[in-house]
DNA sequence: TTAATATATCGTAATATTGCAATATATAAA
DNA sequence: TTTATATATTGCAATATTACGATATATTAA
């Protein structure tokens, strides 16, 4: 086949799944720790800062923007890319819940 | 193409992207769950409990071992999984990072 | 208006992932 | 030994992802 049967799963598992679908690679990762490194979200030039061209660096965005992680307003003839701080806490919260989870068994 | 140009980019970045390619399928994201759920690490039929067939389920399973996510041991004849506590941590821990930066910038 | 700059979309080739039937392997039970 | 049970591997078809050149769009500057 080659697509996911996503009818079967819970839509939280999917969630969870598209979720870290979105930064399961290295380039967006990479764009996730430049937005963090920078001090304001004011910022155009990502694509300057990644070794790849532009169309590529530009769907990467789209996939991260689809996914909810970052935020993208238009500021002149530039965007504005920020990182949406509530999906980061909800996968943090996600971990935290499996951790604690994972305390209290027997292995 | 089609292949990551994962030399471009830093060593950390492409291990946190490919563990988090591990968890970006809701079966994978099922699996883990359900070992959360049942209380001992020792657990055959975990075919049974998702609804894929059971070379697929194994082929999932073995992504997750390659990962570091899970940990399996032959018992009998049958395979005991097991979470491995130390990557979830660190993945908490990755994300926990995140949330501290972004608690301390101007958004 | 026209040119420059920033980003998005389209089209397409290369590669990766997903899923499963068929089959192999390996241990346990009879 | 033979049979049953559990899991892994192989091979392959369907689909998805990645990357980028070419091109479109949209705003700013001249």
């Amino acid at each position: 086949m080659g697509a996911s049967k996503t009818e079967h799963f819970s839509d939280e598992q999917n969630e969870i799944a598209s979720l870290f679908k979105a930064i399961a690679h290295p380039a967006r990762v990479a764009i996730i720790e430049y937005l963090l490194k920078i001090d304001t979200c004011i910022c155009t030039d990502i694509v300057n800062e990644l070794p790849l061209a532009q169309p590529t660096v530009s769907q990467h965005l789209k996939e991260l923007k689809n996914a909810g992680i970052i935020k993208g307003s238009v500021e002149g003839n530039a965007i504005c890319y920020c990182i949406n701080e509530v999906i980061l806490k909800k996968i943090e919260n996600y971990f935290s819940i499996i951790n604690i989870q994972l305390k209290n068994k027997c292995c």
